[in-house]
DNA sequence: CTAATATATGAACATACATTCATATATTAA
DNA sequence: TTAATATATGAATGTATGTTCATATATTAG
């Protein structure tokens, strides 16, 4: 289970890019809500997380920019989604790993 | 395995401040190293990143304070390690869920 | 005591990030 | 065409972060 061998630097840049790109409660919960609901417009986000359009739009295009979502349009409406499904494993094994601070 | 309740806005909360501690190469790399040798000088940690002293002592400070890491003393030196070994699974999460960027 | 080594710390600075506000754009309804 | 709705965008601002440099502190050797 140990790691033996030396992670590449590209490879702790990538990571570290990515924890860097999800590492907000906002983004974090986007990331969970997709997960459940596997699609959402804008609107709908902003009413589940209980924030301004505004905000919520420059995260969508945050996540969006760094290829962890996906959008497409309907009608009015922008529906997002996850690109990888897997994102929300991150979260658990935060979770899971125990870092009482 | 697909999430079906909401994590609670603490929980968010507090897993979005461990990823954005752990977010970055230099402490993703301190992170590795302390998971394959358990225990680390100051000193050994900048050989091994090949990084000034005191760039390493601030993000070893970083770490400590949000308590991922302990330290004890060894006569002159400092010698770091992980206080939860599960860190380093996190990296592997994030290898593993291949977000394709 | 003095010198050498290991580590920590604090100021300074540049850069990145989060948020708000105002406004632009696009789609649909009437 | 006009109005209403959904979304995006860009400026402005405050705050946080990463890095470097100079220096302080502590431990040990001589």
């Amino acid at each position: 289970m140990a790691i033996k061998h030396k992670i590449s630097p590209e490879k702790l840049e990538k990571a570290a890019y990515i924890l860097k790109t999800i590492a907000h409660p906002l983004r974090l919960s986007i990331i969970e809500h997709l997960t459940i609901k596997e699609e959402l417009s804008v609107t709908q986000i902003c009413e589940l997380l209980n924030a301004e359009q505004s905000l919520i739009s420059h995260h969508l295009q945050n996540l969006k920019l760094k290829g962890l979502l996906v959008s497409r349009k309907a009608g009015v409406s922008i529906i997002y989604s996850l690109k990888e499904k897997g994102l929300i494993e991150i979260i658990r094994c935060v979770e899971k790993c125990n870092c009482n601070m």
